[in-house]
RNA sequence: CGGGACGUAGCUCAGCUUGGUAGAGCGCGCGCUUUGGGAGCGUGAGGUCGCAGGUUCAAAUCCUGUCGUCCCGACCA
């Protein structure tokens, strides 16, 4: 049966809603998909939900075929799992956490780890029962702080989410093999553009991981790509450390007067006029920047710490919390922030705008940071900083730098981070050439768990010699509902949407224009012979509404081709409207049929 | 969590400065006209002005609090 405009729960807006920013989200809103119904929740109209089973069913064909099989959970979770691994601490206020009516603790699960291993580990113990991959498609819930942009970023969103189960490092990395090839034609099914970008496997744990980013202006996501074909996120990309210095030759250092200096533009105006380069002028690539900050466990403990980092550089507080945890020796995921006035106050020797790494006293350098130092704060230095490399950096007292302080002979540190942002030029780690920023969605991400689970859950099987060994996991997810909204946003124009026939609503929007009965007599014909053909047809047999009206609601819904029944009636054709190839055309009526069904299968097969 | 803007009919908004019986356009009902680009005329229905306190004879309007929304930042599989 086709759908039928005079029946369809439908209502078209003509203005865009006012809370809406981002293209996508003005255009389901506006053509019906969907309808905010809470702070990050949206109700699924009939379009809507056509679109998003489409998606879903093209996530589960390829997940069947790669040899996986279909689950699913409750939403709604005892705490006790999530407990055993840390995340129940480790998501901190993340999470959507509520009590029954006894006080007992469930959350709202925001992935499900736990509960698929506990799963397997119910029903499985040797090694002939593996491997096994388990995916849902079910709706997550995420206590986001700022829901915005429609479905790209919500509290209660649709993912599939799939995990793999093998007794070994050999079978991990078939399954992921396995769900990368199937993820990419996933996307390639959907008509979406996405790139695979190296990612860090962070609060997951486990190792090699990536992401599948929908390169979009709109995206949340900083990635880089070089010419070589390097890809990654920005969270992942190593800093190529240039060479040590031999620095034996090199003059001792001097602390010079620079008044009124605490910001590094400030101090190379001031290094140029009363100290002069011997050569050149300074740059404030040649200044070290400490940056203090503040590592936030578990939202109470702080530990502060200072950074150094070349003077032209930006610090990247995402970055480094990729890797602090493990630098400072805490366990959990620490957040970093500036450090506070209270902070720093704590520490009396910090002279804030004059912090460096040591204190020239009696022409020796006195180390002023690090855990062995005078103040005991932990120091760290980007990669850049490399033994011999020279310096311009606060000498730790009111309006006075150093010159000239050469690492590791005037100074120390307690480890090498990522700390500074990526930028445009910067050379890729693989050597493959410069580098270029980018913005994209965050469509999927595969990674390769490892034992972290299973350890913690106890999942172990008795491999071919009888002895307990601990499964080896990997896991898979797609966001459901951000792939229906990135397809919003990738295909549309200035009238409204137009889907990829893939996802499309329906194939085909028939609209009949005007009063004669014959035009809805022979609109209604095709409707259900294409319908009887296979073709999904979308018919507006509205009696009452202009056509200026029909056609501006057929662009705007965006099924991707329409037929118009009207005035070429008369004359014998009809029009065919093809919006992904953006054409339009007068056809025969006794062509019209075979017309649309091979423009259909065409574009069918283009898109498989 | 910081900074800014905003909350009035299904949608987009005016009214608030200067307190005095709730407005427009679109959408919706009915009638007539119109029928290939959101048409016209007429006539209706529809709102405890986000919520709670306060000031006042009187509050959409002034004050306080609170909830929600959007933007920027912080944060975020």
């Amino acid at each position: 049966m086709p759908l039928r405009m005079s029946t369809l729960f439908l209502r078209t807006l003509r203005d865009d809603p006012a809370d809406a920013e981002v293209a996508s989200h003005k255009l389901l809103v506006r053509a019906g998909y969907i309808r905010r119904a809470a702070p990050g929740g949206y109700t699924w109209l009939p379009l809507g939900l056509r679109v998003k089973n489409k998606v879903e069913n093209i996530v589960r064909e390829e997940m069947n075929a790669i040899g996986g099989q279909e689950v699913h959970f409750p939403a709604l979770l005892p705490k006790e799992p999530y407990e055993a691994t840390g995340r129940w601490e480790d998501y901190g206020d993340g999470i959507f956490r509520l009590q029954d009516r006894s006080g007992a603790d469930f959350l709202l699960a925001p992935t499900h780890e736990e509960m698929f291993t506990l799963l397997v580990k119910d029903h499985y113990s040797s090694y002939k029962d593996l491997p096994v991959y388990l995916y849902q498609i079910q709706t997550k819930y995420r206590d986001e702080a700022r829901p915005r942009a429609g479905l790209l970023r919500v509290r209660e969103f649709i993912m599939k989410d799939s995990y793999s189960f093998t007794v070994n490092d050999e079978g991990l990395n078939e399954a992921y093999d396995k769900h990368r090839a199937a993820y990419i034609k996933i996307f390639e099914r959907l008509g979406l553009n996405v790139v695979a970008v190296e990612a860090m496997a962070g609060a997951m744990g486990g190792s090699r991981s990536e992401e599948f980013l929908h390169p979009s202006g709109a995206g949340e996501d900083t990635f880089v790509e070089s010419p070589g074909g390097y890809r990654a996120n920005v969270e992942a990309v190593t800093t190529i450390a240039p060479e040590p210095i031999d620095y034996t030759d090199a003059p001792a250092p001097e602390v010079k007067d620079t008044p009124v200096s605490t910001t590094i533009a400030a101090l190379v105006d001031v290094a140029n006029e009363l100290a002069p380069k011997a050569s050149g002028s300074w740059e404030a690539a040649d200044t070290l920047k400490c940056v203090v900050l503040t590592a936030v466990l578990d939202g109470e403990q702080r530990q502060v710490f200072v950074v150094a980092v070349p003077g032209d550089r930006d610090v990247d507080i995402k970055r480094l919390e990729a890797s602090i945890a493990e630098a400072l020796g805490v366990t959990g995921e620490p957040s970093i922030e500036p450090a506070t006035t209270e902070d720093i106050a704590k520490h009396a020797q910090l002279v804030p705008g004059y912090i460096g790494p040591t204190l020239l006293q009696d022409a020796q350098a006195v180390q002023m940071l690090g855990r062995n130092s005078e103040t005991g704060i932990p120091f760290f230095v980007d990669p850049r900083i490399v033994a011999g490399s020279s310096w311009v950096t606060g000498a730790n007292e009111d309006q006075k730098h150093v010159f000239g302080l050469i690492a590791e002979r005037d100074f120390t540190w307690d480890g090498v981070l990522e700390a500074t942002a990526v930028r445009d030029g910067d050379p890729a780690p693989d050597g493959s050439g410069p580098l270029v920023t980018r913005r994209g969605m965050e469509m999927g991400h595969i990674f390769q768990l490892g034992r972290k689970y299973a350890e913690a859950l106890d999942l172990k099987v008795l491999d071919e010699n009888g002895k307990q060994v601990v499964v080896t996991m990997g896991s898979y997810g797609i966001g459901i509902s951000r792939a229906v909204a990135a397809l919003a946003e990738a295909h549309h124009d200035d009238k409204g949407l137009i889907w990829p026939i893939n996802v499309a609503p329906a194939h085909v929007h028939i609209v009949a224009t005007g009063k004669d009965d014959e035009i809805f007599r022979t609109a209604e014909d095709f409707a259900n012979k294409l319908e009887a053909a296979g073709i999904e047809v979308l018919y507006d047999d509205r009696r009452k509404a202009h056509a200026g009206e029909k056609f501006a609601d057929a662009e705007l819904i965006g099924v991707p081709l329409h037929l118009i029944v009207g005035r070429g009636l008369a004359k014998g054709t009809l029009e065919l409207k093809d919006r992904l190839a953006g054409t339009r055309g007068d056809i025969p009526v006794d062509e019209a049929f075979d017309h649309v069904v091979n423009l259909v299968h065409n574009y069918q097969q283009q898109e498989h």
